[in-house]
DNA sequence: TGGGCAAATATGGGCGTCAATGGAATCGGC
DNA sequence: GCCGATTCCATTGACGCCCATATTTGCCCA
């Protein structure tokens, strides 16, 4: 698979590692990026992760605003001075950083979920709030726009 | 065929395993997507499936909606986080997740439904339900509409 | 037209492999 | 030599793969 898809719940261990779901690995795989990047997200308690497709996503958000403005300054402060690089073991498995386990608030589980070219991790009851908070608006929103946005497809 | 088309309904085995309908599994492997797409529609208690052209579908709709922003984590969230891509034996059948049968009711029966670029996945009871409820939205249509409708013949 | 044979499909279960997890061993630096 | 970090190994349980059976479908031939 080309893309990280789905949802996955693992556990920590004593040491604070993490096992990163198989598929997600395979992705990561193929995009070659050496680790895991992972970088606060902006509106939520959560973390996105990725590899080179995830960079270069970043990048570009960042390329929109003008070098040494105030925008840009916040925003690579936050994107980049807040990203970590961590590290994979033979066995698939990252430790979280103590400053990702307090921004996302997680203890002992996480959620992982593919969001494409990255995925998020999460605590997991945080993350349930926040997917049915999502599902309402992506309704509210398909109400809206109307027929550029069918999920269930819609050519009917 | 190129399409997926008819409504089928198989059993679940003991281990949660049900065939795909053979003339479905034609239109997949046609298709190449490797393994089966599945996604759960947002507006009723169903999954759809399908392979590659499904994914484009939804690829699609999120290509709308700048990355990074608000509604297309949400969208992100909603299409891929709650996607899954099962894998299929090679008798064809699949093991549905515990997510898809609690979020379409399933329990030992399955109802496939041909949609063209993709099929529906639902329980029985359910599926008659919402079969007969738009069998009367269409004649309750057809009333309005008068007789631009009358081509594609209504009487099964 | 009917019987029966053959192919394909749906279904059932056993077994090996891999992923997730836990813990021990080893390597590094201070 | 101690401590943290990284790698190695061992267990468990789930999942994928294989083979077996049955029920259906279509086909051929009498």
């Amino acid at each position: 698979m080309e893309e990280f898809v789905s949802t996955f719940t693992n556990r920590l261990d004593s040491k604070g590692r993490v096992s990163i779901p198989a598929s997600f690995r395979a992705v990561l795989a193929r995009d070659g990026f050496e680790g895991l990047y992972c970088c606060p997200t902006l509106d939520q308690n959560a973390v996105d992760a990725g590899g080179n497709r995830l960079v270069t996503q970043i990048r570009s958000s960042l390329a929109l605003f003008e070098p040494f403005s105030e925008d840009h300054e916040f925003l690579s402060t936050t994107l980049i001075g807040e990203s970590e690089v961590l590290k994979v073991d033979p066995e698939g498995r990252v430790a979280l950083s103590e400053a990702i386990k307090a921004h996302a608030g997680i203890r002992d589980t996480v959620t992982f979920v593919g969001q494409g070219y990255k995925f998020q991790i999460w605590e997991p009851d945080r993350f349930v709030a926040y997917r049915d908070e999502a599902k309402s608006r992506v309704r509210e929103l398909r109400r809206r726009l109307g027929s550029g946005l069918r999920a269930s497809g819609g050519t009917e």
